[in-house]
DNA sequence: GCTTGACCTCAAGTTAGCTTGAGATTGCAC
DNA sequence: GTGCAATCTCAAGCTAACTTGAGGTCAAGC
């Protein structure tokens, strides 16, 4: 740590426990921008923790990196962030949270309901159409929602 | 839907809102195990809806494809499950909803009480030391958990 | 000045979970 | 008995999110 409080990627990577080669993808999909000594070494800012922190747990709610970006680019360019930005940009994992918490109520509940009781009547079966709408278009992992 | 109850693979895709690659993909993983015709086609039984739906429902837990079928290796062989076979088998996936919300929450509460408030100091603080364990090793995605 | 470990870039590999495409066959309807 | 949609197999492609490896540079200590 130096005078300016830059911390090298290294510090960073032992810091979040995310790997080096992590945290370099992620300047790569310009989640993350570090500055860079004469040297062409990335120094990162303190706050830049807390940046990896956020995308951290975006990622356990099932955000994609590009979804990500996209809410990090709300952030105010140039200055660090402070608690009144954090706390802006986290209403939407706020939400996110509640509906993931509602949905899982629902599928206990319809866990109880309709696999615990055997009920065969598929119509009226809450966890068979639960899941109509799963299916999207396109290649690529369908899991993640 | 022939007298033997019966289904075709189109069928069976249009029930459950999978895709027949899907579902083709899923017996070669041995998820599913239809019985073939003369011609060759494949035959499903009017459970194995219930069975695609407990694997969609699996998945969005968090469950990858492997543990899923490590799962269903427990419903009787030879028999159509029955609602106790299901209800024993759900007991995994409860447990691991209940989990689920109670993580969210938590995360929730991280949320409001250290990126609401601003703190930084980061050694106290419950979100940056949360993600610890997050870091597995080996190549491949780091998502679903 | 030399060594050693942290750092750099860039290309290619990995894993899960599917989809897509080619080329052939089946089976229900008329 | 003919047509046409639904099926079949098998190989290859795709996407996200990283990791691994090769080959080279930087910087702090001795």
């Amino acid at each position: 740590m130096n005078c300016n409080d830059l911390l090298p990627i290294g510090e960073l990577a032992r810091r979040t426990g995310l790997a080096v080669s992590a945290i370099r993808f992620y300047e790569d999909k310009r989640l993350i921008e570090p500055i860079r000594t004469s040297g062409n070494q990335r120094r990162f800012l303190r706050s830049d923790i807390r940046r990896l922190s956020f995308i951290l747990i975006a990622q356990r709610l099932g955000l994609g990196l590009t979804e990500i970006e996209r809410e990090l680019r709300k952030l105010p360019q140039g200055r660090t962030p402070n608690a009144g930005d954090w706390h802006a940009i986290s209403g939407t994992i706020r939400k996110r949270i509640d509906a993931q918490i509602a949905q899982l109520e629902k599928v206990r509940e319809d866990l109880d309901g309709c696999i615990g009781c055997g009920c065969l009547s598929l119509n009226k079966c809450a966890l068979f159409n639960a899941g109509d709408k799963w299916g999207e278009s396109g290649s690529g992992p369908r899991v993640l929602r």
